[in-house]
DNA sequence: GACTTATATGTGTAAAATACATATAGATGA
DNA sequence: TCATCTATATGTATTTTACACATATAAGTC
């Protein structure tokens, strides 16, 4: 089960970078390199480009996504991926996924902030862990996929 | 990367389901067999007894957990878990990267909802979706462990 | 013609998830 | 006493993931 000594990476990488990249697409058509770079500044550190492209053949292959060869620009070609429909579906069934993580987290978090009242009672209240949400433009992700 | 035409099941297990362990073990000492209908009370459907032990047993041997022997009451000798000052400690790092994991989930779920709004113009506004959290006792995690 | 950009594939390793089978042993009860 | 239940424990096999890094191709650019 893994060694408890070493630091703890807590990353499903494929099942959280993916429903990113299918948001991202259902919002705009990408190429493989401006969706590494959108993922960045998203947070995931650090992404692995050979496996990134396989990761969008595979999409494709699945009809999840598809695209077509933009020539003309500067450089060469790129391929523009944009979402399809069965796209779109896979990404709503992601996002019920999610939510449910939310609720699962939502729930550890008022059980650890009553927890953190047991060990330490001068913890501030509730509110400042609880909903920790929203909270500092942390990038935390090592996602390499 | 996974056959993306069979349903997705969203469950970094181990890493999912071992704060939650911890948590528990911070907030009183139980046996394993109250673990698992613990977990199972809170979302996680199906954990594979044997391999909960198995985890326990590392836990402890990674000195994350203590235990002894509960004679005395009905039924075969149970152990009885609780948490170490290490376990404390570890939960506490878990804790931090959860948090992570949420707030990637709130980008997710803000930039998701006016996705909704661009392909369902009639959907609801933002916050019924963008803070789903605190929702229906819904009961999702399918992890084994 | 070297260099950059962009896409693409090969390969290997280690860890994790999952699923079942099996074992042991005390307690209970017919 | 023998079968059954409860609780803990270990064996083992398969598949999937994560991760990392090497290599390839080909069109543009300077």
């Amino acid at each position: 089960m893994g060694n408890h000594n070493k630091e703890q990476s807590l990353t499903p990488s494929k099942n959280f970078i993916l429903p990113f990249i299918l948001l991202l697409l259902s919002r705009m058509s990408l190429h493989g390199y401006e969706l590494i770079q959108k993922l960045q500044s998203l947070g995931f550190r650090t992404v692995d480009q050979g496996n990134l492209y396989r990761l969008l053949r595979k999409l494709e292959q699945d009809n999840l996504v598809c695209s077509e060869w933009e020539t003309g620009g500067s450089g060469p070609a790129k391929r523009k991926y944009s979402i399809t429909e069965a796209g779109i579906k896979y990404l709503e069934g992601y996002a019920n996924q999610l939510e449910s993580y939310q609720t699962m987290l939502d729930q550890f978090f008022k059980m650890y902030s009553s927890f953190l009242e047991l060990y330490i009672p001068s913890f501030p209240k509730k509110d400042s862990i609880e909903k920790s949400s929203e909270s500092k433009g942390r990038s935390i992700n090592d996602s390499k996929e």
